[in-house]
DNA sequence: GGAGCAATCTAGTCGACGTCAAGTTCCTGT
DNA sequence: ACAGGAACTTGACGTCGACTAGATTGCTCC
């Protein structure tokens, strides 16, 4: 389509999501402005409301796409798979460094707003996926209660994501998700042969 | 003291940190305002800028704050300690569940000053202090490389606090301290005895 | 004990922001 | 074709961070 001046944008919302995400992963959730969106999308600058209807709204979205793909992330290690709950960490893992924006936003409550019905079905289907990793692991390792096996996989797969995104972790080689999964394997190196 | 009004507050730094803190723990960090905190204080708009520059002086000196306190939390447990790193680990959960308003700050260096050189020393202190524990693992189980270790240990710690602090995990007993204990042993439970 | 001086705080201003209300343009369904 | 709603614009209000110039204070040093 030519370049054309319409009234109507054609696609703002997807359009402001997409510079949401530029923005935040090179600058920060703080830089975040509505005004600044709108003038990305040659847009007036009370456009972007009307989809999101605040700043908030913007980036409950951004949190909900998040938790969908990372719902779909886990997904795909298959069921049966050895050593699932491993491969799942990897996968989360993999997920934050490769959607940085998105990860930045989905755990910071503050900036959303927690009783948006779409947010927390997202949330909900993050963390069944999440869970189904621990079912299959040996009776032995998953202690007591499954939930505390759950619990330390998503701690350590979530605690070395945020490290590494934030910058903590500057002197690790360039492929964080392998770094990752030796990590695991030194925990489990001692064990029973 | 009688509440006289003088020209100068007093301990003006002091006090806008002490509220920088409270604003923080109650409606994070995207809440802090300086001219807020000036009203609190009971002084004029700009005032606080004078001791802290600007917004991201202000968090900076939280963080160098929080590094510090941090650094002194990790050095309480005594070197030839059993399990020394374990330890340290959960004294790294106690110093975030117990420091909110700090934590909320020392890994978000968006919102810092980078290049500031107290803040810089406090984390070396804190990072230096970290890494103490692992020198007394043993050897067997430090890995290949010393490092690979205390990552994993860091991030075990730095995600568990993260997610407890910022809601992920409601359904927790009321000694996280304790439960992060838990959750430790479980990963040694199938160890060689 | 007082002059000078730096630290501390006040007061005013600027541009940018989020949000709201009201108006305008476009599209869809009937 | 036309009503009605969705998408966007326009204008305005209050708040914010940052900057500047100037007032006040209290410490230091002679």
């Amino acid at each position: 389509m030519a370049a054309t001046r319409t009234y109507h944008h054609g696609d703002l919302r997807r359009a402001i999501l997409s510079a949401t995400l530029e923005v935040i992963a090179s600058d920060g959730v703080g830089a975040i402005s509505l005004r600044d969106l709108a003038r990305r999308a040659e847009v007036s600058h009370a456009a972007p409301a009307h989809h999101f209807k605040d700043r908030a709204g913007l980036l409950t979205a951004i949190a909900t796409e998040g938790f969908e793909l990372l719902a779909a992330a886990l997904a795909t290690v298959p069921a049966g798979t050895s050593h699932r709950l491993r491969e799942m960490g990897v996968r989360y893992v993999e997920f934050a460094l490769s959607h940085p924006a998105h990860f930045a936003v989905m755990f910071q409550p503050q900036l959303l707003h927690g009783d948006d019905p779409e947010l927390t079905a997202a949330k909900e289907l993050a963390s069944r996926a999440l869970h189904s990793g621990v079912e299959d692991l040996p009776a032995a390792r998953r202690g007591p209660d499954g939930r505390r096996a759950a619990l330390a996989a998503w701690s350590l797969a979530h605690g070395f994501a945020t490290l590494r995104l934030n910058g903590s972790l500057p002197q690790l080689d360039d492929d964080p998700a392998e770094t990752f999964r030796a990590l695991v394997n030194d925990q489990r190196v001692a064990d029973v042969p």
